[in-house]
DNA sequence: AAATGAACCAACCGCATCGAT
DNA sequence: GATCGATGCGGTTGGTTCATT
């Protein structure tokens, strides 16, 4: 893979803070041409700025569908789960935050969140309870140690079974939207003509509406299988097999709503993160043989509460469009880890 | 009011990835 | 399959603002 040559060493273009004026320019210009070939664009809107610069600028600051100020609390909540489940991936978590881009998400997890669960003894890296945490820490109720033993294996096995659990209502979703989308083309130019995609999204509207309108016509299991081979290498349907056997606890049969966000969410997850999740998922595999029962059934019981409350928080953001999430979600920030009650 | 440190956030930098050739 | 150009992404920096002494 050749380097780009970066913009940026080009003789005479300015960095540091835009101006006032240089935004008016780059809004006039994307506002009347679209913002196109960014490399071009800032010879044609007379900016003397590299297009990286023009891009940025426009995502993080310009964009007429930026909410800007303080974070609500069902938005801290959101993060804080969604980086639970995905990590630093802030591009895909501010596909779930409206308005919000992932610049300012990032700031903010780096600035407050990250800090308030340091304090609360939860490793921010990895959401669980740090082995250093205070007394009186959700680790310090007698099975630290234990816990952290069981930490890898636990993530693995969540990451892997939400991941199916996504895999599963995707085909239900393609067939939903494909019922209730306009003609991929029509789809495609009407995105692309309002400009109202996420330029921070990892799927687009008109990406999803060409994927999920393939899918037009067949039954969930073709749908699935689709999904499957569009989204997840081979090795994944045979992972998918076994996990579904070790791992069936959400137990919405019928596919109604439950999950069809978080499947959005973990859809990213399944395309970019492919490798990394067959790695998991082999060494899962390989610790759960060598496990014993009883452990192992304690951590599907952990594996239950942990993901059940992902999904009532995911999923109540997601039926009402005002993200009332304080009645089902996690308003404890302890939830993200914990154990069912007295597991420890 | 001035000095200092902390907090915040826009912007930069460089690597990764993708599509075209 | 190799290479190149363009863009996206995440980590980091540095300037500005705010709070405290």
């Amino acid at each position: 893979m050749g380097r780009s040559p970066c913009c940026e060493k080009e003789a005479g273009l300015k960095k540091g803070p835009w101006t006032p004026e240089e935004d008016q320019k780059l809004l006039a210009f994307i506002d009347q041409h679209g913002h196109g070939c960014w490399r071009s664009l800032p010879a044609k809107a007379g900016l003397r700025r590299c297009g990286k610069s023009c891009r940025l600028r426009w995502t993080n600051y310009l964009r007429p569908d930026i909410k800007r100020g303080k974070f609500t609390v069902q938005e801290e909540q959101t993060i804080i789960q969604l980086h639970a489940l995905l990590g630093n991936r802030w591009s895909a978590i501010a596909t779930h935050l409206p308005k919000r881009t992932d610049n300012e998400i990032k700031n903010y997890w780096n600035t407050h969140l990250k800090k308030r669960l340091a304090k609360m003894g939860i490793d921010p890296v990895t959401h669980k309870p740090r082995a250093d945490a205070p007394a009186g820490a959700a680790a310090s109720s007698g099975g630290a140690a234990r816990y952290r033993a069981a930490a890898h294996l636990s993530h693995t096995a969540q990451w892997e079974s939400a991941r199916l659990e996504a895999e599963a209502r995707l085909a239900r979703e393609a067939k939903l939207r494909a019922l209730a989308s306009p003609p991929p083309g029509l789809a495609t130019a009407a995105a692309a003509a309002s400009g109202l995609e996420s330029p921070t999204s990892t799927l687009s509207f008109s990406e999803s509406a060409q994927l999920f309108a393939a899918g037009e016509g067949h039954d969930d299991a073709h749908g699935a299988a689709h999904a499957a081979a569009v989204l997840t290498p081979r090795s994944y349907g045979e992972a998918a097999a076994a996990f579904a056997e070790h791992h069936r606890f959400v137990g919405d049969d019928d596919g109604a709503a439950p999950g069809l966000f978080l499947a959005g969410v973990l859809l990213d997850c399944s395309v970019a993160a492919g490798a990394e999740a067959e790695q998991r998922f082999a060494a899962a595999s390989t610790a759960a043989e060598a496990g014993g029962g009883e452990q192992q059934q304690q951590q599907e019981e952990e594996d239950k509460g942990y993901w059940s409350s992902i999904l009532n928080m995911v999923n109540s953001s997601m039926s009402s469009s005002s993200s009332s999430l304080t009645s089902d979600a996690v308003t404890d920030p302890a939830m993200l880890y914990l154990p069912a009650a007295g597991e420890f």
